[in-house]
DNA sequence: CCTACGTTCTCTAGCGACTAGAGGAGCAAG
DNA sequence: CTTGCTCCTCTAGTCGCTAGAGAACGTAGG
């Protein structure tokens, strides 16, 4: 008996399956991240195996966040996999850099955002604390923004 | 003695004096969230002590995440202050849960990109970790991602 | 066979918040 | 009077999608 391997199955299908919606799935082809797939007679889009597993590999690289560019980086090498990794490391790293200053900041942003509503005393604006912030960043404890 | 109040001053100034850049400027002010300032006889922009004050604003809500429909919406309470300032608590507070949410996913982001990272043995990509775990996200410690 | 409905097709335009560049005019210093 | 900077308006581009129009296909029921 055959193991139940996905054949080809339609766009809507291989939306479902990823998580990827329809009209991106579509616009990845546009840009040529995903192969164009082979079509039906009726002319609909056909994805195999190998396409849903590019789509998969699309959708978590963009869930950790990984630019288009690199994202066809990366798959370009997933393509030539004699190739040293360090390009796909080095990837990795400038992400993972982007992703701990981004964190640093918004640990001092929450900072300065809840300085500012503990402050408010919930009456006027005329008194109200965060619009006093707001309009004078000297009153900041000088988050790095 | 007067004091060295700010007098009218271009757009080049008021982005040095502001950290708004020039056209970001213009922008704001297509979008109706400056008003427009008075115009030399040369046709220049001239700002006054209020227009900077009004920038500073702005490009401290942003700094702070605030979109711009927020910003249009604190401005104006700024601008009437009798009224209660709870709308201007709301905005922020729901600016920190975003806040929140969003750390709390770089941080499990964080986490795998390291684990991708330290996984590596910097070899060829046929033996990567990074690509490996991005075609597989069975492999992840699985991030609410 | 006809109809109804769901899916898919292509195409264009829009989102947010800018950013870049063209082509021209004003303005201050030498 | 020329040089070089700033400023003007205008259009178009960025990124990663998302929305909608209008048409064709495909399938299930009657």
């Amino acid at each position: 008996m055959p193991i139940d391997v996905p054949g080809d199955v339609p766009i809507g299908e291989a939306a479902r399956v990823s998580g990827v919606k329809v009209p991106t799935i579509r616009y990845y082809e546009e840009i040529g991240l995903l192969p164009e797939p082979p079509r039906s007679d009726g002319n609909r889009r056909l994805y195999g195996p190998a396409h849903l597993a590019r789509l998969a590999f699309i959708r978590h690289s963009r869930q950790l966040g990984f630019e288009i560019e690199a994202i066809r980086t990366l798959l370009d090498l997933q393509d030539n996999p004699g190739q040293p990794c360090s390009p796909a490391d080095s990837i990795a790293r400038r992400r993972l850099d982007e992703v701990e200053a981004r964190i640093a900041s918004l640990i001092a942003l929450k900072a300065e955002l809840e300085r500012m509503i503990d402050g408010c005393a919930h009456g006027s604006v005329a008194e109200c604390r965060v619009i006093d912030v707001l309009s004078d960043h000297g009153k900041c404890a000088h988050a790095d923004h």
